[in-house]
DNA sequence: ACTAATATTCAATTAATTCTGAATGTTCTA
DNA sequence: TAGAACATTCAGAATTAATTGAATATTAGT
């Protein structure tokens, strides 16, 4: 994979990850990972993207919350490497999970709190638009839930709904 | 529905908004039509949340976009008004339908353009993690194309996958 | 315990996004 | 076709988020 090539992969997985909610500079970093294939420290990061140490050092503590690369140290050597989670299918996981945990649980929170606070017996139509909200993300939360307890489980499911169509 | 828990919805559902990748605006006047029971104007809703009738324009035009609300027109009035989108569960499919279009699309196709012009030959550990990447996001493509391209087959799917687990 | 090498934090700066409101466009009525 | 009522646009202002880099912390070797 030549230079060229990676420039243009981290350019666009970095204006990507802005669209899906992953700072830029983030998603760079995470980019750049995906196309090595031995360790590299934050040094190296911060000169091959041009950016400041300290970004660096927040970028990669952030995918290593996110769980998307891991952190590991040479034999002989004081500097922390990193390296990108080695199974894809896992990487795609805790994507889900992460944005899961951001975006979807604090919406259904909302709205039961709401639900719950609300005085809403005024306007029965609200009321139960308010409830059928509930209701669909209720569904949707534990689906979720019981797929991202287990990483074969999602797997198969996907396989399973790859050739399911309900009738 | 009293004006304290309106406005308490309101401001939840704009920081929520914000997490999740709508704009804080949008997000506000979307809340406030889904607790409004009959067409609210520009006006309203300028004025109700205190945004200015440009900022209220846009935000009403991005929500039609989205396929979030209607914009409607009382006889012998030359105003527009607008209503929430009345099916709860198709508004939930049309953010879905949206976000995927905005989010997940670009991103398949950066990689599977990735894939087609880079040389990869020389690190085959590279290729393989990219073709996997590829792999496992086409399943979830053609899974999802085939779900929303009909809104009573999702809502099936949905009602089926609450009681299924694969084994 | 001191020094050197490396990593992290965070106040200040820079960059990106959102919002405003005046200008402009549209549509209806007379 | 002129004017009134309403809607939209967009350049610049205001706000919010990301980034830098100097200060601070941590760790390992001696």
């Amino acid at each position: 994979m030549d230079i060229n090539n990676i420039n243009q992969f981290i350019e666009a997985w970095g204006a990507m990850g802005v669209l899906w909610g992953i700072n830029r500079s983030m998603a760079r970093v995470h980019a750049f990972l995906l196309a090595q294939s031995s360790p590299i420290d934050l040094d190296q990061v911060a000169n091959r993207l041009h950016i400041s140490r300290g970004n660096a050092s927040m970028c990669l503590k952030e995918l290593r919350n996110w769980g998307l690369i891991r952190r590991i140290n040479q034999p002989g050597d004081r500097r922390d490497f990193y390296v990108i989670e080695p199974d894809v299918w896992n990487m795609f996981f805790r994507i889900v999970v992460e944005r899961k945990k951001r975006e979807f649980d604090p919406a259904l929170h909302s709205l039961r709190y709401l639900l719950a606070e609300a005085d809403l017996e005024k306007d029965k139509k609200i009321q139960a638009r308010l409830e059928q909200m509930e209701e669909i993300l209720s569904t949707a939360n534990s689906i979720m839930n019981r797929l991202l307890s287990d990483t074969v489980k999602s797997r198969k499911m996907l396989d399973f709904l790859k050739n399911f169509t309900p009738k």
